[in-house]
DNA sequence: TAGCGTTACTTGCCACGGCAACCAAGTACC
DNA sequence: GGTACTTGGTTGCCGTGGCAAGTAACGCTA
């Protein structure tokens, strides 16, 4: 297992710590929005954004996970303290009494379209309104593959699968 | 200030969900790795990366937190439990009692050689070995100004300027 | 219907990171 | 030279996430 890999040329260095650059500044630039704009965060965002574009509101909670590239036990923590403050319900599911289903609320709708104006602000002043729309192909074209690889490496067993079913955000409000 | 924000398209939301999970997964994925092969993070692994590529093998802390993207409290810590482990050391720093130097041990230097093929294998695997050349330039071009953007905004101070300086993987080794 | 393995979560314990408060050393001003 | 302000770094407390263990329901076999 000790095969020979080649370092880096420049192209992928750069491209590379471009990458792990954003990683490292995104997630926390988006929290910090979120947070001040609307007490949630970019996580619950998304689970609630999940949420929003599912039918009856509602989604099992294993499933909620997959599309929210969560594990689950964190995902569990993270419904409690939504529950907690009324974002979210958690309503048994008929037919599998082990499962349960996440629910929406009135409430959690008002947080997420309280939350999303600035949230799309944000997103257009720091990453898409920087980028043209064939760079805006280019890096969906590049990241896509990358994250499905991410998605399915059974190393990384989080969220198995997620790249293909995460198909919501709030984009589409 | 509520001022309207048109809604994404299809390429800005594909690139936007393709870039949102890719923050969300990498991480974690580059963690796993290190962690599992030598014990380390990977916050852990950059900041041994670029104290391995300073004059003397040494760099102030706070220089080390720009290079890293971290904050003083999270680098302070970590410099802490890396020190414990015999990783690194703290020197103090000649002209300035305030500061103090971190130096890179001999040991330090060799979990970082250690961890380095499997890292290096993991980042080709899943990210750059997926890709073209010319989409590494492309996804170079299109990452570093965001990366840029969120260094620079006074709303995230935490890594000011820190997309200028990160110029140090161990990309270069 | 009893028992066994599996599935769908939930909980406990621990490690890590953020913020705010703190301390110590430098600097400015008089 | 003393007093105020700033800089560089560390510590305490708390919230959050991971993993492993626990629990409850399902489903298959006999």
């Amino acid at each position: 297992m000790t095969t020979r890999v080649p370092r880096m040329n420049d192209a992928e260095s750069r491209a590379w710590l471009a990458l792990v650059g954003t990683s490292q500044l995104l997630p926390a630039a988006l929290d910090a929005q979120l947070q001040a704009d609307s007490g949630i965060t970019h996580f619950e965002f998304m689970a609630l954004s999940a949420l929003n574009t599912a039918p009856e509101l509602t989604l099992r909670t294993s499933d909620l996970a997959v599309r929210t590239y969560a594990t689950l036990p964190r995902l569990s923590k993270v419904v409690s303290r939504m529950e907690a403050r009324g974002l979210v319900e958690r309503v048994p599911c008929p037919g599998d009494a082990r499962a349960s289903n996440i629910r929406l609320t009135r409430d959690g709708r008002k947080a997420l379209l309280l939350a999303l104006p600035g949230h799309l602000a944000l997103v257009r002043a720091e990453v898409i309104g920087r980028l043209s729309e064939p760079q805006l192909e280019a890096l969906a074209e590049a990241l896509e593959p990358v994250l499905e690889a991410l998605a399915d490496d059974p190393r990384f067993p989080w969220a198995r699968g997620g790249a293909r079913r995460a198909e919501t955000d709030a984009t589409a409000g």
